[in-house]
Parts: structure tokens; C-alpha cells; sequence
RNA sequence: GCGGCUCUGGUGAAGUGGUUAACACGUCGGAUUGUGGCUCCGAUAUGCGUGGGUUCGAUUCCCACGAGUCGCCCCA
């Protein structure tokens, strides 16, 4: 059916159109104030980017990807995320020559092959946010701030921030170890999922649903235990200065990120009134991704938000501001003399910036008006014989139901002056 | 990718194994011919997600597929 848009996508119409120029606008302000610059990366790149940078073995990389070959037999992928092409971009237009920090934000659409669902679409939009070149905690702490004020300063209620630490190459191997050694004694209690997750990513069993209330999780190793001092410091730093920044959050030993190249800090900020996809926004932080690419070791972090998601907890709260019809004047003609008239009027008004529309199916006068008051217009402009004939235009105000006949040539200063 | 539920016009929906598929909103037109928001009148689904099957006959029963939704999974 070609009237149907592919599955899980979705149609912005103009109805709803306000609640993503909301949305956007709130980006780009908040991201000023935090010293971040946009930056638009290509749709699709070069399927083995998301391949190193994300993981082989995760979900998104394994089986979520839009891959396919071009005409040039290259091998292509929809972005899934955007993080990775952040990173490309910044090596390939050496952003790093401009100093120690570089701040990025975008906006745009991902894709990822899962099943849709409410707040899961396969090509969906988000607002993100990357700090490279900077390894302080202080980096950690203002992107965390960013994204929960952000989130806040729409009205949202309801937000839970969760954080937690997942180590680095020199501390999560021997965590790794200690969780696989942990659960292989409770092989057989483990879920189908978590069997296999055992060997492949045991950090994973952790934030397992089907088997979060068995008792054996309880027990499970801390990744506190296994830390190594800078990961360790890192992570008391972070939190003394979310508290220092008044932020209220909820350390989750058992929050883990999906992707591969997260290192030390990883958060969520989860909106719970939304079920099952209740992340909001999630990031963390990604030193060794840069090297992975093939820069230079340059540390990195950042996060996501889910624009749709965020528009269903808005909507939810009734947090979408209303759209505003700005209609100045709705011509009405009759006859065809008096259309041409109007053609012309309505040529000049829009000229002079004013907000003007008429009516080309020739209705009747009365249908004219009655979609005048529809429009939203504050004049109906009426041009009929009489009007030809003495180059004039009778002005109505739609709201007062006033009336007078004017020249026309004082109709534009007229509209202008009552805008 | 797995499981549950759902699928009637622009919208909200009622309904039945068989002649015109209720009702409401919306939209369009009209109520003596140059004027809106109220009221009144009229029109508006050759069609009941798609494709098969059962049946003399299906929108109503069965199957498959599709889409949506909820949960799992995953994640934003």
C-alpha cells in the first residue's frame, strides 16, 4: 500500500508541528547557554563507523542497523546514533586544532530496526550532546546538568536521574571476570537472555527485568569492589558536584549502557509515567571511542534524548504550548473583477509582510466569510462591484464586527496599524 | 525477533450471516440572490485493514498477512 508510510515511521504534521519547534527551540537555547554548537552530521555513513565505534556484539550493531550496498558496492548504514559520526566529523575536520574542549550538540533523525511501539519508532529523532578533548568529572557533571535542566525547564515532572559508574579498560576486565565467575554458580536459574549474555557482556545479567527479583542478584558483585582509584575518584567527583549543583540523583549499580564504548559515568534520566520506554535521555562517558576511530586517545562524553518521548511526556503534562494562528487578513470578493482586485490586494499586503489569504474557489460570499471567521483573521477585506468600481475595500473586524469602506490604497497601513 | 489485545467514513463510534451500515462531530451546500461565529434544512462510507476460505450469501465465522497498541527484548 503506497499510502502508507514504511512501519515505524511517522508523519510531523502541522498540527503537531509546534511541539517540535518547542522542543528545538529549547535545544538551541539551552545549548547556548551551555556553550555548545551545533553540528549536522550525514544521515547514513559508512556501516563500519557504528560497527567499531558502537560494538559488533551489541543489539543495535547486530541486528537493529538500515545496512544496504550502494551503486559503488560500498557498504552503507542509516545512522543508528549519532555519536559515532560526531566523532568521525571531529577527526576528519580536526575540531581538536581549536583546543582542549570541543562541545557539539545536534538534532535529527535515527534509525533503528525494532519492533514500534509507543516512544519506539524505526526512525526516530533525538537531541544530543558530545564534550571531547576533556577527562575532568566537571565535563560529566555539566553534561548530566544539561540534560536535566533541560528536561525540567520544560515542566517536566516526574524525572528520576540515575548514575553509576562502568569503569574503564583498566578496571571493568576484572569486574567482568568477577560477575561471569558469580552467575556461572547460578547458570541454571539465569534467564534464556542472561545464558547467553554470561559470556558476551555479564554487565548486561544486570539490568535483566526477567531475572532482576531472583535472590541471587542481591548479591551479586559491586563494581565499587573492582574499581581502580582514578575510575573510583571520578565517580565521588561527579556526584560531589551534582550535589554542590543542588541536582537530586540515584546512584543504580545496575545501570548499564548498551553500547560499547562507555567508560566510568553512564546516567539515564527516566520519566516513568511512559512504561516500558521510559529513558527520556541517556549517556555516559566514552574515553576511548576517539582512539577506536582512529584519532588520537582524546577522552569523551555525551548523551541522547528521545524527542518523541519527550513530546509524549509533554503531552501527557499538557506542557505543549498552544499554536498561535497570526492570520492579519482574509480577502472576500465577488464577482470576477472584484477577484483579480483582490489577487492584486492580497499580492501587495503580503509584500508589506502581512499575513494575508483569500479564497480561489470562487465560493459564495458567505462561504467566504464563514471561512474568514474560521482563518482566524482579524479583518475580512470585502471587495464586491461597488468596491471595483470606487477603488476601494470595506474593512470588517472579525471580532468586533465593525465595518467601514477605506481607499484602497490605505488598506495595508490600516491592517499594519491594528496587527 | 517473541507473546497478548485491537482494526467500521475526515474524527468519535453503533451495528448485523442476507434487502438504504445507526447516531454525533467535522466538511460542503442552502434558508429570496454582497457578509461569519447561533438556529434550521440537505448532502456526505458502492464500504466495514488486506488477501484467501467456509456459506446460497460475510463487514459480521475461520485462516494468513499487514498495521496499531501493551508487555518482553532493546534503547532515546
Amino acid at each position: 500500500m503506497i499510502t502508507n508510510a514504511p512501519r515505524g515511521t511517522k508523519d510531523i504534521l502541522p498540527e503537531q508541528i509546534t511541539g517540535w519547534n518547542y522542543i528545538e527551540d529549547e535545544v538551541r537555547k539551552i545549548c547556548a547557554a551551555y556553550g555548545y554548537e551545533e553540528i549536522r552530521t550525514p544521515i547514513f555513513e559508512h556501516t563500519e563507523l557504528f560497527q567499531r565505534g558502537i560494538g559488533e556484539t551489541t543489539d543495535v550493531v547486530s541486528k537493529e542497523m538500515y545496512t544496504f550496498t550502494d551503486r559503488g558496492n560500498r557498504s552503507i548504514t542509516l545512522r543508528p546514533e549519532n555519536t559515532a559520526s560526531a566523532v568521525r566529523a571531529y577527526l576528519q575536520n580536526k575540531l581538536y586544532a581549536a583546543g582542549n574542549l570541543v562541545k557539539l550538540f545536534y538534532i535529527g533523525s535515527m534509525f533503528r530496526y525494532d519492533r514500534p511501539q509507543a516512544g519506539r519508532l524505526r526512525e526516530f529523532h533525538q537531541f544530543g550532546v558530545e564534550a571531547l578533548g576533556e577527562k575532568n568529572p566537571a565535563v560529566d557533571a555539566e553534561i548530566i546538568l544539561l540534560a536535566w535542566n533541560f528536561l525540567k525547564n520544560l515542566g517536566l515532572d516526574e524525572l528520576e536521574l540515575k548514575i553509576n559508574t562502568v569503569g574503564c579498560p583498566a578496571c571493568r576486565p576484572v569486574y567482568r571476570q568477577k560477575l561471569i565467575h558469580y552467575f556461572s554458580e547460578y547458570h541454571d536459574e539465569l534467564c534464556g537472555d542472561c545464558k547467553s549474555r554470561l559470556e558476551k557482556n555479564p554487565l548486561r545479567i544486570l539490568d535483566c527485568k526477567v531475572d532482576a527479583d531472583k535472590d541471587f542478584m542481591d548479591d551479586a558483585p559491586k563494581i565499587e569492589t573492582c574499581l581502580c582509584d582514578e575510575c573510583r575518584e571520578h565517580f565521588a567527583r561527579v556526584q560531589e558536584l551534582l550535589t554542590a549543583a543542588g541536582v537530586e540523583f540515584k546512584i543504580d549499580s545496575r545501570l548499564v549502557r548498551g553500547l560499547d564504548y562507555y567508560t566510568k559515568t553512564a546516567f539515564e534520566i527516566q520519566y516513568t509515567p511512559l512504561g516500558a520506554q521510559s529513558a527520556l535521555a541517556g549517556g555516559g562517558r566514552y574515553d576511548g571511542l576517539v582512539e577506536e576511530i582512529g584519532g588520537a586517545p582524546t577522552p569523551g562524553i555525551g548523551f541522547a534524548a528521545g524527542i518523541e518521548r519527550i513530546l509524549i511526556a509533554l503531552e501527557k503534562q499538557n506542557l505543549i504550548p498552544a499554536a498561535q494562528k497570526n492570520l492579519d487578513a482574509f480577502i472576500v470578493t465577488a464577482g470576477r473583477e472584484a477577484e483579480v482586485c483582490g489577487f492584486k490586494l492580497l499580492n501587495n499586503l503580503r509584500k508589506k509582510n502581512i499575513a494575508a489569504t483569500m479564497d480561489f474557489a470562487s465560493r459564495s460570499m458567505k462561504a467566504q466569510m464563514k471561512q474568514a471567521a474560521k482563518s482566524g483573521a482579524k479583518f475580512a477585506l470585502i471587495i464586491g462591484e461597488d468596491e471595483v468600481n470606487e477603488n476601494a475595500v470595506t474593512v470588517k473586524n472579525l471580532e468586533t464586527s465593525a465595518q467601514n469602506k477605506i481607499s484602497i490604497d490605505e488598506v495595508a497601513a490600516m491592517v499594519m496599524r491594528n496587527a
